[in-house]
RNA sequence: CGGGGCGUAGCGCAGUCUGGUAGCGCGUCUGCCUUGGGCGCAGAAGGUCGUCGGUUCGAAUCCGGCCGCCCCGACCA
């Protein structure tokens, strides 16, 4: 992409509303526009690291057997009656009424919708187990929504749902998803740390949230020291086997938010091993039994003929909130520092004298040869000085800038400066393609 | 939902107390200059002062209603 032609609309300042920093560089950095308390329209720039964020969390979920539909934002009423949840819920669901006067509301999740739908779909035990999730845009009305995309009120949200024949299909169904969202945040350059939750108004008597630490988070959060640096991406992951003790690796070191907070069990470890931190919470997994699949008659027909309710789990990831948690957890004073996996572009090309035609030669050749091996590539042909230039480039958070002036150039040289660290080299532009291709 | 605050140019703000017809910085546009970290000079455009009503000869300014947004708390994925 060239910026001389991006929908890019950077700022120095940073707007009044804004307070904390994700929100702040999300508005600075051109990513998205607040329209409405708590509702945010994606710029270009911001709707690519969503759509990287969409893209890891569904080739981890299709890596872990669950399989994508897409229900709508707009259900009604009487399906949520069925449940029980329509009186329920409270004012922060969203309710409407169509041109017929029939209720309707703005899904704040979709337990209901999808029981029904594997109701209608699935009679007998040789189908199961299923788990199906979808990526969409729910509503929830909140209160007070804060904290820029992190606490909004209409926000992108994976939620999937898991369904087996009894409770051991649906542990393991549990598990299979405790361990895929371990692999879904380290994939984002995330430390995500699974903690025992509290199951809420959802229900169930197994829970765990994924939680980053953040120093802005909303949660205090306590754990053993251990579980920040385990790693996920070594291993190979084979999700026929049984996964407990992968869970039982990460859930055996104590781990938990403040409302199930244990203190005596806490300050029972070395105190060289505490961990009392502030989290963001940007995944959550229950396993809830039959809470929904009993009063909405989710039934299959068992090996002698028998009705048999089954077993339910559901698995969210915040989408639209781990672009402000990935912020948070990765940004200095000049910006953000996007981690290369969701960065909105692997490589920016920084033309510093756009109007010296072997400059803006190399520049072209470089974005070309780049652009020809799919590497997502900036090129910043824009008319302006280069303190502006960087200052942009840093604000944004490329994690790779490829630096050509004519200085350099007249001795065959660009820079590479890596955004994160701050290093920067001096290569000829072949040695640039071969780094990046 | 309790408490507090704010709404004036794209962004940040002054002006409101004490009423007299709107200003600063940044950004934008034009020209010149400059070209390795938001450079300089000159010129220009851009605002029904959130909205409706009231008081007044006259309202950004005073009074009232409404709308919107933010912060703290409670609540919450």
């Amino acid at each position: 992409m060239r910026m001389s032609q991006y929908f890019l609309p950077t700022m120095k300042e940073t707007p009044s509303e804004a307070q904390i920093v994700s929100h702040r560089l999300m508005l600075r950095a051109g990513l998205v526009r607040q329209t409405s308390a708590g509702i945010y329209a994606w710029l270009p720039l911001g709707l690519r690291v969503l759509r990287n964020i969409e893209r890891i969390v569904r080739e981890e979920q299709d890596g872990a057997g669950a399989q994508e539909v897409l229900m709508p934002t707009i259900q009604s009423a009487d399906l949520w009656r069925e449940s029980g949840r329509y009186d329920a819920y409270g004012p922060e669901m969203l309710r409407i009424k169509d041109r017929h006067d029939r209720e309707m509301l703005y899904g704040p999740t979709n337990e209901e919708m999808i029981t029904v739908l594997f109701r209608d779909g699935v009679k007998s035990y040789r189908d199961l187990p299923k788990n199906l999730y979808h990526i969409q845009w729910k509503f929830r009305d909140e209160v007070r929504p804060r904290f820029g995309v992190m606490r909004g009120r209409e926000f992108l949200m994976k939620d999937n749902y898991s369904f087996d024949i009894d409770k051991a299909g649906a542990i393991h169904s549990y598990n299979r998803m405790f361990v895929a969202y371990l692999r879904t945040f380290a994939r984002m350059g995330l430390k995500a740390i699974p903690m025992r939750a509290d199951t809420g108004p959802i229900g169930g008597d197994l829970s765990h949230e994924f939680i980053i630490l953040a120093e802005t988070g909303e949660s205090a959060v306590f754990c053993h020291k251990g579980l920040v640096d385990k790693d996920i991406l070594s291993r190979k992951i084979d999700y026929a086997s049984d996964l407990q003790g992968i869970v039982n690796e990460w859930t055996s070191l104590y781990a938990a938010t403040d409302e199930m907070h244990d203190a005596k069990a806490f300050e029972a470890l070395p105190e060289s091993e505490r961990l009392a931190a502030r989290g963001i919470e940007v995944g959550h997994i229950f396993y809830f039994g039959t809470k929904y699949s009993k009063p909405m008659n989710a039934v299959v027909a068992g090996p002698g003929g028998e009705q048999i309710t089954v077993e339910m789990g559901s698995y969210g990831i915040g989408v639209s909130r781990l672009v402000g948690g990935i912020i948070e957890a990765s940004h200095d004073d000049a910006g953000i520092v996007w981690p290369e996996e969701v960065a909105p572009f692997k490589v920016a090309i920084v033309n510093l004298k756009p109007d010296d035609g072997a400059v803006g030669g190399a520049c072209q050749k470089l974005y070309d040869a780049l652009g020809a091996k799919g590497v997502a590539v900036l090129h910043d042909d824009r008319d302006m000085r280069p303190g502006g230039k960087f200052a942009d480039m840093d604000l944004i958070g490329i994690p790779w800038q490829v630096i050509v002036g004519p200085k350099g150039l007249a001795a065959g040289k660009v820079e590479v400066k890596n955004r994160k660290t701050g290093t920067r080299e001096e290569l000829p532009p072949e040695q640039v393609l071969a780094r990046f291709g």
